[in-house]
DNA sequence: TACTCTAAAGAACATATGTTCTACAATTTT
DNA sequence: AAAATTGTAGAACATATGTTCTTTAGAGTA
């Protein structure tokens, strides 16, 4: 099905071609050449299109990569706005957390990743999954299989849920994080179970929980 | 939300590739050449990428358009679409579950709606969300402000998560539902902790749990 | 009319890019 | 060990494709 838009400003010729691409890129999942416009669109000489998409790059409607062959990129009005979280490795008690670093930071080189709507991770850099493993989070009700998604900050503020590694335990655990007259007090999500005290010293934060996601069946 | 899944039966190279080439598309609006896919995957040569991308479209994971640049369309497997999901309430303990009708199912006018990618709700028909209010479904492992995904079914399979209201207790719940020997029997997800046992005609299922969401800080 | 500006034709060009071939290394199978 | 299969390298080739140039036609304007 294709969505034909109105727009303004722009030849029938024009209008015609930004519907064209769009058709063809969504039934096709590439872009068309200019010479896939010209005859898509009757048109009578490659350079006719290029001219007229020139027309239609300077108004915005679309970007052209010069040199790459298909290289039109639709500026999409009802864009999705999406981003590619990549999941570095699982969360386990007993395990260390792992730590994002440029290798596994590359989307693109991660075997694995989730893709999310961009309003659950809005507008924050350096977001990365880990998978949960084991049932040793339930305090802070998340389950075996649920994917965590965190951010790697410097600084955590008081009532955060926070990725903790505590040393001398060796034991990796999500808690809310405040920091309180000398020490740190981890409090299950879960509000009526009773709070941790650790030693300032012996607290590894490792991240800030944003968000967390479960599938089920 | 897309989950990439661990590819099975190809090396990794492969998986490299099959990554490299929806990660360019996401982020470009085209898909890579032979030759991206060369420097991004640091293969030695262009024969390389060909040789494993013809493995690949045999596997069925794309498919090839010959002699167009550009021509790798990635399959529906790996396509990424985005899927409007109305909340048409809120679930509470002593409130009853709200029920998707004709009115609050059109995502248009619905005033309230979560956009999530779909495979989070694959090919799945019916979908509606809750927003979580309290803290009495954290035998769930369910916090207050969470987001329950629903799908409207009429059967439950044994162990599925289900949504039920509970006639006589006036009162909503998530378990794990499954049907024994003439009664029902609740299963917290918290396996730790007690089941409930239920007279059938006490139990409404209003809903199969699909995923949950939590949104933090 | 003459001038300017926009749009179109068609051809020619440069190169980006898919394809293929041969040789060889690495791995697995016999 | 020998053979077969699988994977890698590099180059060469054919062509798909973006770019550019010149010429021409129409439309509006002074």
């Amino acid at each position: 099905m294709t969505i034909k838009v109105k727009y303004k400003g722009i030849s029938p010729k024009q209008q015609k071609i930004i519907n064209y691409v769009r058709a063809f890129w969504l039934e096709r999942g590439y872009p068309p050449s200019i010479r896939d416009i010209v005859s898509g669109c009757s048109l009578s000489s490659t350079s006719v299109a290029d001219y007229n998409l020139k027309i239609l790059e300077k108004m915005g409607y679309l970007h052209r990569h010069r040199e790459v062959s298909r290289g039109i990129e639709l500026t999409d009005r009802n864009a999705v706005h999406k981003r590619n979280i990549p999941i570095i490795g699982t969360i386990a008690a007993g395990e260390p957390i792992p730590v994002p670093n440029d290798d596994n930071w590359d989307v693109t080189a991660s075997s694995d990743t989730i893709e999310v709507t961009e309003d659950l991770v809005r507008n924050k850099d350096g977001i990365y999954g880990l998978r949960v493993k084991g049932s040793s989070m339930m305090d802070a009700l998340i389950n075996d299989g649920d994917i965590v998604l965190l951010q790697n900050v410097k600084q955590i503020e008081n009532g955060e849920m926070a990725a903790v590694w505590l040393k001398s335990e060796m034991e990796a655990t999500l808690k809310k994080f405040y920091t309180e007259a000398g020490e740190v007090r981890l409090q299950p999500a879960n509000n009526q179970m009773k709070p941790l005290f650790i030693d300032p010293a012996n607290v590894e934060v490792q991240g800030k929980v944003v968000a967390v996601i479960r599938r089920l069946s």
